[in-house]
DNA sequence: GCCTGCAAAGAACATATGTTCTGAAATCGC
DNA sequence: GCGATTTCAGAACATATGTTCTTTGCAGGC
């Protein structure tokens, strides 16, 4: 009942958010897009995290047929009752199984990408995240490699940490294998290789070249043993199984997220600022609904 | 972390209840039987729904130790808010929290991927995922654009996906914007975007070109909405939320894979087929371990 | 019996919240 | 360009909300 209402009003904002005013666009969007902090924020503080004025709200409601701005919130508010009361738990997760083949199906996988998420952060305990953060900070430079598939990890770990650690370098960078681009390296740099089966030979080669030139060694893989005489100086561990012939990275992928946050948080100021730096630089381009307001941000 | 200080502030009510006066027991059960609605309304009205007065509530959140009314009931706010606590009562994480300093920040960092994930998952129906599987499937091209860090993603699932379904493609491949290798799309294409704030001017470009060429449109997002005038035919919300400054990815990385495991599924003996051949090309490089062992396959 | 101590409700108060009003800035039309 | 219109934020206002104060009622002790 209440969840119809909720989604007509966000139906009516995104289909007439083209013909709104430019401080109204923000708050639709807003609403749109915080649906349950909307339901719960007096209008001040929602006016405060979406950036326009508290009135803006107001005229929104108006604008939408409602008497005020409670009647506005109103159905968000019961949504949010009603959704929390029925999901607690992970009863939504059984009801799916029941629901016909493939939606039992569609919740093994879901259960799967959790509990490789879960089995894969649990083994990434809080000292080895800080030796990895240690060793990818201190390092002169730090080389991220990784082949294929798993290329995506790499790209994505690289692209983030070299805003805080400009020493980040990915490699390959383009074609050809990793090792070609580790002529120059010294004992105190850093390899941090990403591989999964069937393990890259290109991989096993920079891990090899690694070994010999005395650089620390971070080995991000399902296991320790990837190819004979190859040890890492720190390993994490983390889940790739599934239910079909391929891996499922989203348990390397939370890994990474986790390590980013230790790298920038060990970065301090510096490294806050130079992300915000590449942010606003970023925003020059993409700026669409965010046109030409200040930029009002809490906190 | 709201979610942790619920469930104290749920224990010492129920621990503590039987040395309470008759009044404040029937409020702390009140608290306990309705967490959710308790969250949302204001004090008059929950003491009206437990049959006390205004101020039995008050006397309540003095006699926990709480600084006022407004900070017992904070957490049911925040965990209303939190929609899934996803995390709450895992003790591992638990045990985390009071580890110490870095520990402590650590814990924070997992219980928020696992929350995103979860989320991200639980916003990924059924009907979705079928839905997104039967277009990129009955697709004559399908195209997986992305740009900067969500790069990454959309790599990472074209990389996958081609070996179901040869007529996937990455754009840009290289250098250069989108729109430039969507010259020749017709309606029977499909678009399949990423991205996340900030918006890539590029990405929306393509969004547009894609609207105007007649194609569906499938968006892999945080928000629904973009830029003005972009609606696509399938939105796939996920929750990228952060204590930092950059977005978590570990979200978007378990909806995609779960993508990925019904378009292999839709392909049936061919698809597998197809991977299995993929597989045993590159094991002819990198094969070190595994040359003369039996390939030993879960499940 | 009277007093003390506690529990609880209701009134009184200060603050927070939604709403309205006003004037300034931006935009549009000509 | 310049006036008309729209958009918007900040102040002013009435109401709602949390808190405090006061009073009442009820036990138990001397």
């Amino acid at each position: 009942m209440g969840a119809e209402v909720k989604q007509t009003i966000l139906n009516r904002l995104i289909g007439g958010i083209d013909a709104m005013s430019p401080r109204l666009r923000l708050a639709a969007k807003y609403i749109v897009d915080n649906q349950s902090a909307f339901g719960i924020d007096p209008i001040r503080t929602s006016a405060d995290k979406a950036g326009v004025s508290a009135n803006t709200f107001v005229r929104l409601a108006d604008r939408l047929g409602f008497d005020g701005f409670d009647d506005l919130r109103e159905p968000f508010r019961v949504s949010l009752l009603e959704r929390y009361d029925g999901s607690a738990g992970e009863a939504w997760l059984d009801d799916l199984s029941h629901a016909g083949a493939f939606a039992a199906d569609h919740a093994r996988t879901l259960r799967n990408e959790m509990d490789i998420v879960k089995q894969s952060l649990r083994l990434l305990t809080p000292h080895k995240a800080e030796a990895a953060a240690a060793l990818l900070t201190e390092a002169r430079n730090a080389y991220v490699t990784a082949t294929r598939s798993s290329y995506a990890l790499a790209y994505y770990f690289h692209y983030v940490a070299r805003m805080s650690l400009p020493h980040v370098h990915l490699i390959p960078r383009h074609m050809g294998s990793p090792v070609d681009e580790m002529v120059s390296v010294e004992p105190s740099d850093v390899l941090m290789a990403i591989t999964f089966p069937p393990y890259s030979a290109d991989t096993i080669d920079a891990l090899r070249l690694a070994r010999r030139s005395g650089m620390k060694v971070i080995l991000l893989s399902d296991s320790e043993l990837i190819a004979p005489a190859i040890q890492a100086d720190l390993f994490l561990k983390v889940s790739v199984q599934s239910h079909h012939s391929f891996s499922c990275y989203a348990g390397a992928m939370a890994v990474l997220d986790s390590l980013l946050h230790h790298i920038v948080t060990r970065g301090g100021k510096a490294a806050e600022l130079r992300i915000s730096r590449y942010q606003s630089l970023r925003e020059d381009f993409g700026a669409y609904w965010r046109a030409k307001l200040p930029r009002l941000r809490r906190e």
